[in-house]
DNA sequence: AAGATTGGTTGACGTGGATCAATGGGGGTC
DNA sequence: GACCCCCATTGATCCACGTCAACCAATCTT
């Protein structure tokens, strides 16, 4: 399966090189020079290949990395006591992964690969280190938290205001922007995670997803086949966001 | 009104050094040597006063600075463009207000007084070239960011997986903690936010949240008068956030 | 390829919280 | 101190979504 055995250390070392790595503009937007690329090489001192349905950590776990996902997809979530799951949100190739754990000295909520995937294992005492004298890479780092407490403030608008069309909606319209970042098509994906995450991670039943799924079908919003989705009228799915009737 | 008139300015600039401030400890919480402190001292730049009601920032205000709560109390909310809004937290004395503005060139949420207040102003260049510079002012303003991520991670799993009883008493319970953080008692307290704002940020009409203190009230789990609320049986209170008997 | 297991769809029905509406109480203003 | 406006409470009714259940499709196992 790997091709360690034939590749000597020092060839997986440069591997790990982030001025090589073709997700750089994803992971490290803009505003680098050669030079500030280069000192950040430093920053993954290993990759880490995570299977489906394995977890990247759990809550508890002592917390000394984050991570950048270099190919495949994960889910985090957070459980309560009586079993309960909340799906704290979904994360593809070039997110971060971990930031929770910096508050703390353990991580709070669980990582769990959603595909076979392999991330980039990033030192946070490292990456301290470097921000102190990488002015760009500080920068970008705290962009990267300021935008996920920006993406969560999202999601409690989600949550707290909309109806479940409405919440399937955004849903769907914010992965397929994500795919189109990446290169994919913007109309045609492929959800790597069951009705029941989506459920979890929009507040809702599976059945209520299913069902929300089926009645933009027959509305000829969206193609749906299992994991298999087709936006065939994303202006529609807007106007579904933006104009509710219900004045919540 | 203020007392700026008899006060030169140097005086003024005493007055903010964070070294002299009585809220050090919940602004920048341990682990800072008196030499670190002296150092920090320089990232005040001013304070403003803000009116209750009044905004601090508004969403799309081109983004600054970030502010440390030193008196008063405030909310943060979401506006969609139909008018529904999404409260995304209240925050009180020694709390940190605009993290969601670092993302961008400007804010993204609203942040508005709920009493008359006053806030520090921390100049967000200058608080990037002082963490490279002092260490643990770095590490803190990350713990400061992770934590709210934490923090919204929690509100995702109120508004996503729990029921209307539940999220109040998680609500009054993280209130209550928060009091007795700053020195105040953790059985009786004085909510600044009207039932409406509650509802908004619990995801709940404000007859539901009403309906529960009510119900509370009868239950002898709280006292309410209003907005004075007392805390008569905490425990009973944590046992119902936990033993759900919904599976949901 | 048969059987088992997991994930998805659909229907019938129940319910928690929203909606609509009326009344009451505090706190601010003049 | 009287008025007003905002906020809170409470009741009656409605409905979106949850619950329970049956069935089907896809994938995995051997």
């Amino acid at each position: 399966m790997e091709s360690n055995a034939t590749a000597p250390a020092s060839m997986n070392s440069l591997n790990t090189a982030c001025s090589q790595c073709n997700l750089v503009e994803l992971c490290l937007p803009f505003g680098m020079s050669d030079a500030e690329l280069n000192r950040i090489d430093e920053l993954v001192g290993a990759r880490r290949k995570v299977r489906r349905q394995q977890n990247l950590y759990r809550a508890g776990d002592r917390f000394e990395a984050i991570y950048a996902i270099r190919a495949g997809s994960f889910k985090t979530d957070v459980l309560l006591e009586d079993g309960r799951e909340q799906v704290t949100g979904f994360q593809m190739t070039g997110e971060m992964l971990g930031l929770d754990g910096i508050s703390g000295a353990s991580h709070t909520c669980n990582a769990v690969a959603l595909e076979d995937s392999e991330v980039c294992v990033i030192a946070y005492a490292k990456l301290e280190e470097l921000s102190r004298e990488v002015e760009s890479l500080q920068h970008q780092f705290h962009k990267v938290m300021s935008r996920e407490i920006v993406r969560d403030h999202g999601v409690m608008m989600l949550l707290g205001s909309m109806r479940a069309e409405e919440r399937l909606a955004a849903f769907l319209l914010n992965m397929s922007q994500r795919f189109t970042a990446r290169g994919f098509s913007a109309a045609e994906f492929h959800l790597r995670m069951t009705r029941e995450e989506i459920g979890s991670y929009l507040g809702l039943k599976l059945e209520t997803v299913s069902r929300a799924f089926s009645r933009f079908q027959e509305e000829g919003l969206v193609g749906v086949q299992q994991k298999h989705i087709r936006i065939l009228d994303s202006a529609a799915l807007k106007k579904l966001i933006q104009h509710s009737h219900v004045a919540r």
